[in-house]
Order: C-alpha cells, then sequence, then structure tokens
RNA sequence: GCCCGGAUGGUGGAAUUGGUAGACACGUCAGACUUAAAAUCUGAUGACCAAACGGUCGUGCGGGUUCAAGUCCCGCUCCGGGUACCA
C-alpha cells in the first residue's frame, strides 16, 4: 500500500462530513469536556503556519477526550469585528461585511484542510447581527445593574432605585468613583448648593425628574457614559489609540494631536477588582499569567491621609507607607489635580500655567517615558495633620491623576523619586531612619529603625505602619484603604465597523432599547463626519434599520465585547430567544481546557472573567469563571533563507564561498530552499531580476543559502501558508510535525527541515500496517505496544505533545525491526493512538487491520501492566557518581543482594583497585553507586 | 527598574519526583541496492586524547548542598516576553 495522502484526506474528510461525525448535542449522563481555541481575526493575509499550532494540540486533545468516553464540545468561530477591514473599507469603498465573509470563508477552508474535529454547525461570528444582537443584551443587563459592594456582587438597578426611594443613598453602598458627586451637572441640582457630599435622602430621590434620577443613576450602572480623556486628531478627525501616536503626533500623517474630554461608554470593571483577584486561586492558569493579572489589577494596601490646605479645604493623598509621615517634606500633586488652580499664589501663576500646557500637550505615555525631574512650586502649602508644620505643594507629572487620589505626600528620605525631586528642587530630606544619612541616598532597608518621628521612633517599618493607621485614623486625619491600579475600561469606539450600541436618546437622555436588534445602518462613507463625529452619525434617520428617541449612539463597541462571552455562545449558539439556554451553559459549565497565546493576558482574559462573573452575579450562568484551564502557546518564528549576490553582479555564490567575493545578502524565498539547498531553475523564475543569474556552486555541485531566525514576515519571505505543506507532505504529517517540533508553550523558529523525518514515520507506519498479518499477537509485539500506550497517554494528560510524536516513532521501529511481521491485532491499538494525531490516516489504516467503524469512536486502549514490567533490569554501576559498567540482573533482585553481588564483581574490583568501600547505596530498578 | 520565562550537540529538542545527559528527528559522513538518480535500507555522528581497550572534559558563568545535580540553594551573564514615575 502507497501513502496516498492526498486521496486518503479528501476520502476521510468527506465521509466524515457526511456522518455528521463532528456534530455534537448534549447528552445526558456522558461526561463533558469543552475545550476551546482563542478564536482567530479573520485578516486578509489568510491563516499561516503559526495559527494552526494551538488548534492542532486542542484537536489532539478534542480528540483523545473522545475516544476517552466524553462528550466532547470543540467549536471554532471568528472574532470578526475589527479595525484592518474597516481600513479596507475606507481605502476601497467595499463594505467590511464583504471583506470579512471573504476572509473567514478563506480561514474555514484552510482549516477544514487540516482536519480538525470542530462541529462546524455552531460556527459564529461575532458580526453576525444574529450574534451581536446579544452582545447588546448582555450590554443592556449590564447597563441596568450596579454592584453592590456590600453583597460583593452585581444587582438589577431597580433593586438600587428601591432603595434611594426608601432610604436615599443612606443604606446603600454602589461601587461608584470616590469623586462621583464632584462631577456632577451642578445646574441640574440647585438645591444641592456648593457643599453637597454626595448624600441624599429619599425625599430628595422623589422629589427629582427624569433627567436627574437619569443622572445620578449613571454614577452607578455597570456600563456607564462618563467624560473621559482620549487623543484626539483635529487633521483626522478622529480618535486615536495610544499606539497610534508618536512625539505628540499621529504615527498616519504626523498630525498634531491633544487630548479631548470625550463623552464615552465605560465598563465598571474596577467594582470587580477584588474577585478578579481571589478568582484566580480558582484556575488552573500559569503562574506567569496570573502574576501578571494581579499586578494589572494592582492592589495595594494603605492609608488617605488628609492634609488641610492654606484655603481651608482638605488634601486627600494615598500612602502604602504612612509610616514614614513625620519625613513628609512637600506635596506633589497631578497637573489635573482640582486644586492646582487654588493652591497657586499670584507670583507663580504665570510658570504654573506654562506647566501645564507643556505637560498636556503630551500624551501619557511620553510623559511616563520621561525620566527627567520636571515640576513646578505652586506657591500654597498644606498643614501636616500630625506636626502643623506647613508644607509646600507642587504639581510634577510624575503623579499620575488617575491613580489614587492624585496626590502624594512626599517622603525624600524613603522614596527614590520623591529624592530626585526633593534634590533637584532643594527642599529640606527630614532624616527619619537611625544610621542612615538620607542627603546622600534614599534609605531602602525595610529594617531600618524610624527616628525624628515621635510616637513612631524607635519602631521598625512592620510595626510603624501598624501604629501610623493607629495614630492617622484616631485622631481622624486618615483612613486605612485599599486601592488598585486597575482603571474602568472605555467602551466606546469611534468606529464603524463593531457592534452599535442599543442606546437612542430622548432629550440627552440615554434609553436602552430592549427586545429590539439595532444593526449597523448602512452610510456613504466609513469615515468621521466633518465635524468629528463616528462614522455612524452619517447616517440619516432613515438609514437605521431601527431608530428610536431623537437620536440614536454614534459610537460602536470595542473588539473586546463580542469576544468576552462567544464561549457561551458556542454552548447555544442558534437560540433566537436567549443569548445561551441556562440548561446549555448548565451542561457545558466552564471551559475545561482554553488554548491561545499570552497575548490577551490583561485584555480579553480580564475582560471575559468580568463579564462571567456579571452573568453569574444574574444568575444567568452557574458559575464564575470562564476558563478553567489554560495553555498558552508559544510565537513562530520563521526562518529565513539568504543567497548572496557578488556586488554589482548577477553573480550568486554558495554559502561556504562568501567569503572569497564581496557580497550582498539577499532575502529568498523560503519556498525556493530544500535543506538550505537552492532550487536554482526556481531562483531564476521567481523574478525578472534574476532570470540571468549565475551561479558559483559548491563543491558538492550545489547551492546551499544562509539562514536566519528572525519573525516570520511577508517581507522577509520566511512566511509558511499550512496550505503548501499540506499540498506537498498531507495534513496528517503537518499535524504531527507541529506537534513534534517542541514543548507547545515554547515560543520556537518555524523550519520545514525536520518535515521529511516525521513524513517518513507515517509512511513506515504504513509499511508497517501493509505487512502485517492476521494472527496471535506475541509478547515482544505487545510489550512495545503497551509501553506505548502507557507513555502516549500519560504524556497526553499532562500535555506534552511533541514526546508523543517520539514515542510512536519508537514503537514504529521497534515493531518494525521485529524478525517477525506484526499482527492486525497488536497494530490496531497503535492505530488509536496515532488517531489524534493523523486522524485520516489512521482511519485509513484502521480499516486495514481489521477495524469496524470509525477510528475516531474507538476506545482509547489501556496499558495492560502485564507487559510494561521487565524481567531483568540493566543497573549502572557508579563510582562515586561517575558510571563504570552495567550490571543486568532479574527484576526481583531485593537490594541488599543488589548490593552484594555488585560488591563481589570482579569490575567492581578492578575499579577499586584495592581501596576500601565506604558505602554502597541501590536504588532498585535505577542506579547502582558506590563509595569509595 | 520591576515581574515572568528561557539558555542542553551542527539544528529542533528528550531526560516527568535529584539517579545511565543527548531519547526521537533533522543535518552530515560512510555503506547496501541501482547503469545513474530518486526512493528505501544499514551503520557512525557531543568535544578532546587513543590503533584499540579505554580515558578526560561536558547541560550559559562562578560558588554551594548531596553518595549522586541539566534538575535543589546562593551570586552573576546573556536572550525573549510583559509592564512601568502606581505613591
Amino acid at each position: 500500500m502507497n501513502y496516498d495522502f492526498l486521496r486518503i484526506e479528501q476520502d476521510w474528510q468527506e465521509a466524515w462530513e457526511n456522518g455528521l461525525k463532528y456534530k455534537v448535542e448534549e447528552v445526558e449522563g456522558k461526561p463533558k469536556f469543552y475545550i476551546l481555541d482563542m478564536f482567530p481575526y479573520p485578516s486578509g493575509a489568510g491563516l499561516h503556519v503559526g495559527h494552526p499550532l494551538g488548534y492542532i494540540a486542542s484537536d489532539v486533545i478534542a480528540r483523545y477526550k473522545r475516544h476517552k468516553g466524553f462528550n466532547v464540545l470543540h467549536p471554532m468561530g471568528f472574532d470578526s469585528f475589527g479595525l484592518p477591514a474597516e481600513q479596507y473599507a475606507i481605502q476601497t469603498g467595499q463594505h467590511p461585511a464583504l471583506t470579512t465573509k471573504a476572509n473567514t470563508n478563506r480561514y474555514r477552508d484552510q482549516m477544514k484542510k487540516i482536519g480538525f474535529s470542530f462541529d462546524w454547525s455552531r460556527e459564529i461570528m461575532t458580526s453576525d447581527p444574529s450574534y451581536y444582537k446579544w452582545t447588546q443584551w448582555i450590554f443592556g443587563r449590564l447597563f441596568q445593574a450596579w454592584f453592590d459592594r456590600d453583597a460583593g456582587k452585581a444587582r438589577p438597578l431597580s433593586d438600587l432605585v428601591t432603595a434611594f426611594e426608601t432610604n436615599g443613598n443612606f443604606s446603600v453602598n454602589p461601587a461608584c468613583d470616590d469623586n462621583w458627586f464632584k462631577g456632577l451637572d451642578m445646574s441640574l441640582f440647585p438645591h444641592f448648593g456648593e457643599n453637597f457630599a454626595g448624600t441624599f435622602t429619599a425625599t430628595d430621590w422623589n422629589s427629582f425628574n427624569k433627567a436627574q434620577k437619569s443622572v445620578l443613576l449613571m454614577q452607578f450602572r455597570l456600563a456607564y457614559l462618563a467624560d473621559s480623556e482620549v487623543n484626539w486628531c483635529p487633521e483626522l478627525g478622529t480618535v486615536l489609540a495610544n499606539d497610534e501616536l508618536k512625539d505628540g503626533l499621529s504615527v498616519r500623517g504626523g498630525h498634531p494631536v491633544e487630548k479631548k474630554k470625550m463623552r464615552q461608554w465605560m465598563m465598571r470593571i474596577t467594582a470587580y477588582s477584588e474577585r478578579l483577584l481571589s478568582g484566580l486561586d480558582d484556575v488552573n492558569w500559569t503562574d506567569s499569567i496570573k502574576e501578571a493579572q494581579k499586578n494589572w489589577i494592582g492592589r495595594s494596601e494603605g492609608v488617605v491621609v488628609k492634609f488641610r490646605t492654606s484655603t481651608g479645604k482638605s488634601l486627600k493623598v494615598f500612602t502604602t507607607r504612612p509610616e514614614t509621615i513625620y519625613g513628609v517634606s512637600f506635596i506633589v500633586l497631578a497637573p489635573e489635580h482640582e486644586l492646582v488652580r487654588e493652591l497657586t499664589t499670584e507670583a507663580n501663576h504665570q510658570v504654573v500655567e506654562q506647566y501645564l500646557i507643556v505637560s498636556g500637550r503630551k500624551s501619557e505615555r511620553e510623559r511616563q517615558g520621561d525620566k527627567e525631574v520636571t515640576g513646578v512650586a505652586l506657591g500654597g502649602s498644606v498643614l501636616h495633620p500630625l506636626t502643623g508644620n506647613e508644607i509646600p505643594v507642587y504639581i510634577a507629572e510624575y503623579v499620575l491623576i488617575g491613580y489614587g487620589t492624585g496626590a502624594i505626600m512626599a517622603v525624600p528620605a524613603g522614596d527614590e523619586r520623591d529624592w530626585k525631586f526633593a534634590k533637584h528642587f532643594n527642599i529640606e530630606i527630614p532624616a527619619i531612619f537611625d544610621g542612615f544619612d538620607t542627603d546622600l541616598g534614599v534609605c531602602s532597608d525595610d529594617t531600618a529603625i524610624l527616628k525624628g518621628s515621635k510616637d513612631l521612633n524607635g519602631k521598625s517599618k512592620k510595626d510603624a505602619i501598624t501604629a501610623a493607621i493607629e495614630i492617622l485614623e484616631s485622631s481622624g486625619h486618615g483612613e486605612k484603604r485599599v486601592n488598585y491600579r486597575l482603571r474602568d475600561a472605555v467602551f466606546s469606539r469611534q468606529r464603524y465597523w463593531g457592534e452599535p450600541f442599543p442606546i437612542c436618546y430622548v432629550d440627552d437622555i440615554p434609553q436602552l432599547i430592549e427586545d429590539k436588534l439595532v444593526n449597523l445602518p448602512s452610510v456613504d462613507a466609513y469615515l468621521p463626519t466633518a465635524d468629528g463625529e463616528p462614522p455612524l452619525a452619517r447616517a440619516a434617520k432613515e438609514d437605521w434599520p431601527v431608530f428610536k428617541g431623537d437620536r440614536m449612539e454614534t459610537n460602536t463597541m470595542p473588539g473586546w465585547a463580542g469576544s468576552s462571552w462567544y464561549f457561551l455562545r458556542f454552548m447555544d449558539p442558534h437560540n433566537s430567544e436567549a443569548f445561551c439556554d441556562r440548561s446549555k451553559s448548565d451542561y457545558w459549565g466552564q471551559v475545561d481546557l482554553y488554548v491561545g497565546g499570552a497575548e490577551h493576558t490583561t485584555g480579553h482574559l480580564l475582560y471575559s472573567r468580568f463579564w462571567t462573573k456579571f452573568l453569574n452575579d444574574m444568575d444567568l450562568i452557574g458559575f464564575d469563571e470562564p476558563f478553567k484551564t489554560m495553555i498558552n502557546q508559544g510565537m513562530i518564528l520563521g526562518r529565513s533563507s539568504f543567497v548572496y549576490r557578488v556586488k554589482g553582479t548577477s553573480k550568486f555564490v554558495s554559502f561556504e564561498k562568501r567569503k572569497e567575493y564581496q557580497v550582498q545578502r539577499l532575502h529568498v524565498d523560503v519556498n525556493l530552499v530544500d535543506n538550505d539547498k537552492l532550487d536554482l531553475e526556481g531562483f531564476k523564475a521567481w523574478r525578472e531580476e534574476y532570470a540571468d543569474a549565475v551561479f558559483i556552486l559548491g563543491d558538492d555541485g550545489t547551492y546551499t543559502c544562509g539562514h536566519e531566525v528572525e519573525k516570520m514576515s511577508k517581507s522577509k519571505y520566511n512566511v509558511q501558508t499550512p496550505d503548501e505543506l499540506v499540498e506537498k507532505y498531507g495534513a496528517d504529517t503537518l499535524r504531527c510535525y507541529e506537534m513534534f517540533l517542541g514543548p507547545l508553550t515554547q515560543s520556537k523558529p518555524w523550519d520545514t527541515q525536520g518535515i521529511s523525518g516525521v513524513h517518513n514515520f507515517l509512511r513506515k507506519f504504513v509499511r508497517l500496517v501493509s505487512s502485517a498479518e492476521d494472527k496471535d499477537a506475541s509478547v515482544e509485539e505487545l510489550r512495545i505496544v503497551h509501553k506505548t500506550i502507557e507513555k502516549v497517554s500519560s504524556d497526553l494528560e499532562r500535555h506534552a505533545f511533541n514526546t508523543v510524536v517520539s514515542a510512536m516513532m519508537i514503537a514504529v521501529n521497534e515493531l518494525g525491526g521485529l524478525k517477525e511481521s506484526c499482527s492486525n491485532s497488536a497494530l490496531k491499538d497503535l492505530v488509536i493512538l496515532l488517531s489524534p494525531y493523523a486522524p485520516h490516516l489512521a482511519e485509513e489504516l484502521w480499516k486495514e487491520v481489521g477495524g469496524e467503524e470509525f477510528v475516531i469512536d474507538a476506545v482509547w486502549p489501556e496499558a495492560d501492566s502485564q507487559y510494561l514490567v521487565a524481567d531483568e533490569v540493566t543497573y549502572p554501576v557508579s563510582f562515586n557518581g561517575k558510571v563504570r559498567f552495567k550490571l543486568t540482573l532479574p527484576a526481583d533482585t531485593p537490594a541488599d543482594e543488589v548490593e552484594t553481588i555488585a560488591r563481589l564483581d570482579e569490575n567492581t574490583l578492578k575499579h577499586m583497585d584495592g581501596r576500601e568501600i565506604h558505602k554502597v547505596i541501590v536504588v532498585p530498578g535505577r542506579i547502582i553507586n558506590i563509595v569509595g
């Protein structure tokens, strides 16, 4: 039998499809396994060889679990809203839906050719109205919800309204901005007056009109509108992301960019900070990802300390080092801090304004990149709460408005940045650490003893913190607080190709449009309007499939909206009554294994955890972490090939002789190179300029190329699409090879050099089966097969995909080396082991060895322990750790007997050469070590 | 700077709890088959010394623990990724 992979793969893909082999339904009583890949954005370039890496791994596990009797859910879909399609639409005028359709078709075809066991009947696309209808619906739930801090969970907004109606906001504790009441438009609430501190009574509430209630409720919704600063580029008429900026100019076109406050939809993810942190204990992810999320959430415990300003107001600072309170010699505010103008004296007015202009022009990223000490004194001061000393106030870029209270108490003796700042502005550095001259440098010793700190003198950091908190709290100057670095997420995009919001405005009050899908309207161009409104503002009233109120919301949702809940939709993809029927999500539950790149750590993985927790709070699903176990595959790098052109000629010299000439190194398409040997004719035909190339060959008569590992990229001609490899070697070879490359989680170079070895292995397998006979299996065969069953099963359980291929190679080599031909019965088990990796070939061989039905449904074999134990053990005998000779003994020889035999062996006597044996260590079954 | 990974032959990698370092594969070399090539098969292949038996060295570097270290501990170097004036 020949290995005709093209025919085999086509036949079986058809057979599976005709038999609906990968269609899956809930089956009561059968254990489920939900295995999911991070779904791709369908770009115009098609799938490259790096994409399938994770998909193959998950497919191997999906098929393995199927063999093990699980009901396996293994779906695939597309994250199909996104910028590239919109960019293309701007250039060509083609509707992004069309581009997206073409691209998804290509991706699907490519994936089908690789033989994945995806249930394509469950395919979803985030840009499909039947899908984003539910993204809008979930947004609606978030809009109609608040987070009850006392209960630690989200609740329907109606509960909050009831609370307000009965007791104002006195007896509820909703998650909100600390200063929510400061941002209110007070003209709406004339009777609150200037000193409004954020409390209102039931009588107040009940007297409010619709607009007033709407504004107040907006402060507590989980999806809410707020003014947020964006990078506005007037020239382009659009908002730019941080990566689209450089040196205060837009990357595209180099136009000036300014900060602008814009009314934007936000997601109150910060309400979930604590649960997002503690939930990490319940998932089986790598420590590095958990660590990154922890850092991103950035929990820190500290104290908010109040300082009284010279103008009589209270200035709050957040500190994690309250014990250094006596070392405070100045205060620094973020330039945007609300008290800046108030604390600026006449004399300093001009320099302060100057500083505000300069820092205001910089992007956040630039400000943070600048290591130079900058800042100015305001002239105003505050009083130290414990000493009563007058303390000057500065502004500086290194203090961020968005973190803590936007103000710090500077302790130059204990903080590097404060120290530099003090030195730069010649500010006093109070000495508060015993035995440290902090005029010379910062004290970073945690065991340092405090001095010059009144009640705290003589204490070390840990004790002093407790004492300082006690002092500050009891005197009313401070209170403990847990602070998070995590910020609420901006949920608006000024783009066309995203989910429209199910929101309209009536008298400027946002209204949720329920029970109606808000479809994207058609527009004449995908650009912002002349006055900077998002593209959707181009749609006239009649262009909107659904139009309500005075006007529709014209922002769209960000890329992460659809991907935050797609794993739920796969469970019930065609439901038009609900986002996902509860009985389905109860059956399938959490994703048991999630496979994808680590680059989504602080985006997708955090947002989908947030939405999952929310949906769980609303009792819409029964679990509160989406992804139980996760594997992150590594990056694939490209192996580029080079030719060497003799300068100024069209002569090309082979790698080994390149140093004899003056040469230019040029990238050459890797498809023209096989094992570093250049296809000369192919090269000439590649490009016109090489048509008359002349080659200076190596001594072996071939042209050898140079090579280097670098990022896989079109411009480096090192991109490999799976298509070519599937054509040349077959999908089964590609699947095995991608797994054989190395550990899945490590990033590694893509190099097709080794692919022939894997292809060879499959051919050897074919030959082995062709020559097999119907007869009883020999003990030798069974030993090999059962050893392999054991190895393959345990490797799959620990997700070691690469060593499985090696183990099967070894089995094939060993079986092929036996004197007798193999028996079909022994090979049957081996074919099942092969099927997760090379499913097409396994089906074909399954027929050969007399298997019934489809191999993909065969029961995974169990290793029989009687074939795993060897009769004999070959002990390496080492002397002081160095192996000198081998000793073969019956496997059941007791340890003391092994020792006696080893001691008396003539080789031992020779090696000891008359020296005395001090000690003999026998590790049964493993090693003997003689010390002497 | 901080956090997280990683470093093993010419190459990708294996060694799962401390127990024969280099499995498996590529490449290279030699051989068989062949008019020849391809395909296939067999053998060799970490470095150094040796005709051979065998020996010495060897898992980024320097120390340490241990009968025994790629694996554990301490201190570094380099590479990759993430993140950043976070109070």
